[in-house]
DNA sequence: ACCACTGTACCAACCAGACGGTACAGTCGG
DNA sequence: CCGACTGTACCGTCTGGTTGGTACAGTGGT
């Protein structure tokens, strides 16, 4: 079985993106992961180290993608960006996985500007960064970052994405771009 | 003086975006609004309804601005998307309001599937479909759309936001391409 | 002119429950 | 037997919401 950590984590991910942050009780989460609630302060030695242990979790995940995407591309310029795009959202234009939900319901729980939220900006930021390695127009790489950043935005405030016409085609004119 | 309604509003906004979702106390808004608490919640029934009536004026607030620019608009075609650009960020790529900070403790104190975000989804609901009437390309409206909400996103994370040499650039690009 | 009554705005005091966190005793593999 | 780990019981506090009032302006009947 999943080491006790880890079953935490799963619970308290399943929590926030089932019931939103205001579920995510320690009593509960320890319910759900068959733990006591003393054995979850045990691992996590607060809520917030809970929640930043989750937005950790999430983070690498996301990075584990995108660098497994990028090894994987075939055409090199634009490599990077594309993998970007493609790990936020699948061809259709709806997001790739929950981490949008997921950041929402960090977000709630931590607040804005909670210094744990720091690995967030670190990520960001390193993402960021290696568009202008990607051998493309800076500018236009930032362009379609921001984009894949706006359809993730969507899915964080749980708004409708992109009908399923204009879905493909946003996708594909953005991945278009990255080839110019 | 400013009608208390009002003046509980401003309270509460001042409250969430200097101290986060954590310091929006109904005790503490009411005492910034000179107003008891009694008195707070007989113009908001709930702590929900006043995290609503701050989404509301904010998105009220966006709605005008955005009206104002597109009325205010010399050349047509493309001219609502370059006035949703702009009421979103600032020639620089920095955010044009804090409405952005705002929405993070209002989605913080409401949770990300609060029914009281319906209104959100309206108004993007309705901000998209004004895209197609812009007489461009509706995929190109549609990416620098997404674009600016990419930007808005980092406001909402609190995240550092392009550069000084990046911003600018960025935005300039994205206008560009509403006029084609 | 007077009074009864109504609706609006507001307030002080209180309450109940939820939740995060602590203390501490027990258990079990090595 | 030691220490990593787990479980139980409990506590203090925070906080949203309730309640029972006050003040007062307006209104309509007589």
């Amino acid at each position: 079985m999943a080491s006790s950590r880890e079953r935490i984590l799963d619970a308290a991910e399943a929590r926030l993106l089932a019931g939103g942050p205001s579920s995510l009780v320690l009593d509960a989460v320890a319910a759900d992961a068959r733990i006591s609630k003393g054995g979850l302060l045990y691992h996590f030695g607060s809520k917030e180290a809970l929640v930043a242990g989750l937005c950790a979790r999430m983070l690498e995940r996301f990075d584990h993608e995108l660098e497994r995407l990028y090894q994987a591309a075939s055409e090199r310029p634009g490599a990077w960006t594309r993998a970007y795009l493609a790990s936020t959202v699948t061809d259709e234009g709806s997001p790739a996985d929950n981490s949008a939900q997921l950041m929402a319901g960090i977000l709630a729980a931590l607040g804005r500007d909670s210094a744990h939220l720091e690995v967030v900006r670190e990520h960001f930021g390193r993402w960021h960064e290696r568009l202008a390695t990607d051998e493309i127009d800076t500018t236009t790489a930032t362009i379609v970052r921001l984009a894949a950043d706006g359809l993730w935005l969507s899915a964080l405030l749980g708004l409708p994405g992109l009908d399923a016409q204009d879905g493909p085609e946003t996708i594909r004119a953005l991945r278009e771009l990255t080839r110019r």
